[in-house]
RNA sequence: GGCGGCAUAGCCAAGUGGUAAGGCAGCGGUCUGCAAAACCGCCAUUCUCCGGUUCAAAUCCGGAUGCCGCCUCCA
């Protein structure tokens, strides 16, 4: 397949360090909020990558951290009167809640920063043994970027163009403005941790290098994350981890774009962040997921609350044509008949442009794009009657769901059955409008023995009722049936 | 100020040299008591603008305009 390589400002053929492996890192989150809709979209790409690679067979290591100690939670900490290890916890425990109703798998190794200080402290002994760290009189160690040939490659930008607008802080004793912690002394009240140096933690990007290196080894495939890593946190792992290992460290680095609002990106700083639990609280996680895969990776995602009811519209649409799917394959008896010859060539057309969509650089959108050709093909063929009794159409419908459930193991969709999957959105909906089932229920059979007494116009009367409260009813011949508009 | 990205229909969006996927909305038809859903058909002679290269450009080059990102914590 081909990946869009960072480093290199380019599309590439994907090739594996160790042929059938892929040993992938992507940067976690930093455990002190709720996640938002960009945290989600970060993790639902990795996921679909992930998905991917292990379709195309290959065995796939897959390590994503917590970052448990830093600035941001101990400020949280004493906001919320918690220590900083239990407001970490609370917000991984979080975490994961939300990527379980995103359908995020696991990773492999789910490594946390504060498991592995010793780690840390190793790699500092081989920077100031090299001379690629020095000891600040306050007790401080800082790496020496402008030792490191080459940096600023994978950001593209020369040091020059860095000194410009870098700046030290008040507090900082630097040789440089670029030079960044590896390790900090502890001020009073921190958490800290015990090292040749007096007590402290370690800077932001050490414990991405020194946990990548013991888990998946140096040099990995794959190093993601969000586009606003590359600089400086991945120019920074980078040069401190090939200082230390003395050889290339990643050979592919994939960043997924931001989600915005308002065109503005999401962000803390900007307040104007949609948490993963709001949108929960109104739409089904996998409605979510389908938004966020219906853009290409690394574009910009524009987020607002229509897109979603759109997505909505769009997701339960491809349901729909499951569960006619599976409705029609639950019938016992089928006739002889004539193969579909040319739905087979169409099918078999669709299968192959979606693999060559994903093949191109993880494009998500064009290959939902195939999806719904299936769901018009399936839905076309569900016309015809012979298709839907005729052993032909038995298993080209067999088929066809196999295809939907292929393409949603890897994009992480579709795996609820079509029935229960409607029913479940329905009932979400019920709660979010505040509306009882029971009540339309009951309507609905008032307005079908109205119909039955040829009494249209009160009929139509409870269903302009029904329709100002946005619910639909539709007639269908195994009686009516309801759904939101 | 430095570096980079993007601009496709009413909205969302794919498409990096060969004559504009897909979704939502809309319009006509089939079906229906009437509808809805579904199906069939229609819906950008054109891809922000101006030049250039080419037999051929949304796609490449130059310029303009607009929006955004990174340079500071951020997925």
């Amino acid at each position: 397949m081909l990946i869009y390589n960072t480093l290199h400002r380019q599309k590439e053929e994907f090739v594996a360090l160790q042929p059938g492996l892929v040993r992938m890192y992507v940067c976690g989150i930093t455990a002190y909020d709720y996640c938002h809709i960009g945290h989600a979209r970060s993790n639902v790409v990795f996921d679909v990558l992930v998905r991917y690679l292990r379709y195309l067979g290959y065995k796939v290591e897959f390590v994503r951290n917590f970052t448990d100690v830093d600035d941001k939670i101990i400020n949280r900490a004493a906001q919320e009167g918690l220590s900083a290890m239990e407001v970490a916890e609370k917000y991984i425990q979080a975490f994961y809640e939300d990527m379980d109703a995103l359908n995020v798998l696991r990773a492999d190794n789910e490594p946390r920063a504060t498991d592995h200080i010793e780690d840390m402290i190793k790699l500092i002994r081989i920077y100031l043994d090299k001379d690629y760290a020095y000891l600040t009189s306050n007790g401080d160690i800082y790496f020496r970027v402008r030792k490191m040939a080459g940096y600023g490659s994978l950001s593209g930008r020369n040091i020059e163009e860095l000194k410009s607008g870098a700046r030290i802080a008040p507090d900082e004793d630097k040789e440089d403005p670029l030079d960044f912690a590896l390790w900090k002394s502890a001020k009073p009240g921190e958490p800290s941790w015990d090292s040749p140096w007096g007590p402290g933690r370690p800077g932001w990007h050490l414990e991405c290098t020194a946990m990548s290196e013991k888990y998946l080894g140096i040099p990995f495939d794959i190093h993601g994350g969000g586009q606003d890593l590359t600089f400086p946190h991945h120019e920074n792992e980078k040069a401190q981890s090939e200082a230390a290992f003395e050889r290339e460290f990643v050979k592919y680095w994939v960043h997924n774009g931001f989600v915005r609002v308002n065109s503005e990106k999401m962000s803390k700083s900007l307040s104007n962040f949609v948490t993963i639990k709001d949108i929960l609280a109104s739409f089904h996680g996998e409605i979510l997921r389908f938004f966020l895969l219906t853009k290409h990776y690394r574009s910009p995602l524009d987020y607002t609350e229509n897109a979603l009811a759109e997505a909505e519209k769009a997701l339960k649409r491809i349901y729909w044509t499951k569960a006619a799917l599976e409705k029609e394959l639950s019938r016992q008896k089928w006739s002889k008949g004539q193969d579909f010859v040319e739905a087979k060539e169409e099918f078999d057309a669709l299968s192959d442009k979606w693999e060559q969509a994903m093949q191109d650089d993880l494009n998500t959108a064009e290959a939902l794009g195939y999806v719904f050709g299936l769901v018009r093909l399936a839905n076309r063929m569900l016309e015809n009657k012979t298709f839907r009794k005729s052993e032909p159409g038995r298993l080209l419908m067999l088929d066809m769901l196999d295809l939907l459930k292929k393409w949603g193991l890897v994009l992480g969709l579709f795996h609820h059955s079509g029935q229960s999957f409607l029913d479940n959105l329905k009932i979400m909906r019920c709660r979010r409008e505040k509306i009882d089932p029971k009540t339309i229920d009951e309507m609905i059979q008032k307005r079908q023995k109205a119909r039955q007494n040829k009494d249209f116009a009160l009929a139509d009367q409870i269903r302009n009722e029904l329709a100002d409260s946005g619910i639909e009813v539709m007639d269908t011949p195994e009686g009516p049936r309801w759904d939101f508009a």
